[in-house]
DNA sequence: CTATATTTTCAATAATTTTTGAAATTTCGA
DNA sequence: TCGAAATTTCAAAAATTATTGAAAATATAG
């Protein structure tokens, strides 16, 4: 396979998998081109290599931007600004993991610790299920949210080496 | 607060909740409804709870029996199907997980095999950056294939209890 | 400061996804 | 086997989400 297949296949396999984990099409193809790029590229050549509008791809470089997951490079000489895509991809997860757990673990969380005290008598079916229901699913988010704590401080290295011989 | 708000807030949430995840609202409600409900329901329960239509309620409860969430219930006497969800959680992340694993991230994994063999010179700084880029994309996902196997093969207690301890 | 290049915004439009509801099919008791 | 109840299907409509493109705002070179 040649490098421009290559590279055409990895960006538009990237954005279909990316639309699977509440991330848009656009914003996956964006970051996966930058992925792949050794310099760092323009709106203007974003736009062209996936021929995506100006407007199309500006919100989305400053939504990965906003990720964590994509900076503005200065080029010395240049008026134009230049984007570039973390390349340490153990960085790229951790930085993934820690954007998702404050924005959705954590609200979800309060949110569990608010309805468990719901008003009732335990003795009650429907409300015994649901605390029980509330409370299981508490238990196991707060276990991986400090899972995804340590996590996030941990090297890859690390991981690598350590995780696989404790899930034996 | 008072149950049915409770309620009512926790399958909201959840089906906001599910929508980050690509999964849709409708099937995470109506899975939200089913953890916290004591009985199996029909599928006329669903539809007059959640307020949608039977063919909505119809493909989502069978969406939701494949990704093996949810189970048939037979009940003697009664010619209605009945539906109940998996109580357990852990349970439930298990089998989330083995699904997505087969449906995602295994065929991820195929592709950045056949991407890793891109024809071209390494002295290239395209070709490098590329295989660079996929090599390690690779590596992490084939560790995290590893340890997703391990962790659907565990018991919770295990895992709450083992892994705190190696996240230090 | 001015002119121009560049970036940002956002209302309108397009594309995609979800939902409906009625018709077709299947199931099962009598 | 028949007929009513229950389930499934799916084309059309609605809702949601993504994209465009042009105008506004901003930044910078001269």
């Amino acid at each position: 396979m040649k490098l421009t297949e290559a590279r055409q296949q990895f960006i538009s396999s990237w954005g279909a998998f990316g639309t699977h984990w509440g991330i848009n099409r656009t914003m996956a193809q964006i970051h996966a081109l930058l992925l792949v790029s050794p310099d760092p590229l323009t709106q203007d050549d974003i736009m062209e290599e996936l021929n995506i509008s100006r407007g199309n791809t500006n919100m989305n470089i400053r939504e990965l931007i906003n990720w964590g997951l994509v900076d503005r490079v200065l080029i010395t000489g240049e008026r134009k600004e230049f984007f570039s895509a973390e390349k340490d991809i153990w960085k790229v997860v951790k930085q993934i993991v820690k954007e998702r757990k404050k924005r959705e673990l954590e609200p979800m969380l309060h949110l569990l610790d608010r309805l468990e005290a719901v008003e009732g008598d335990k003795k009650d079916k429907q409300v015994k299920t649901f605390v029980d229901t509330i409370s299981s699913i508490k238990k196991l988010g707060k276990q991986a949210d400090k899972t995804l704590d340590s996590m996030i401080k941990a090297e890859e290295s690390w991981f690598v080496g350590a995780l696989m011989k404790v899930f034996k």
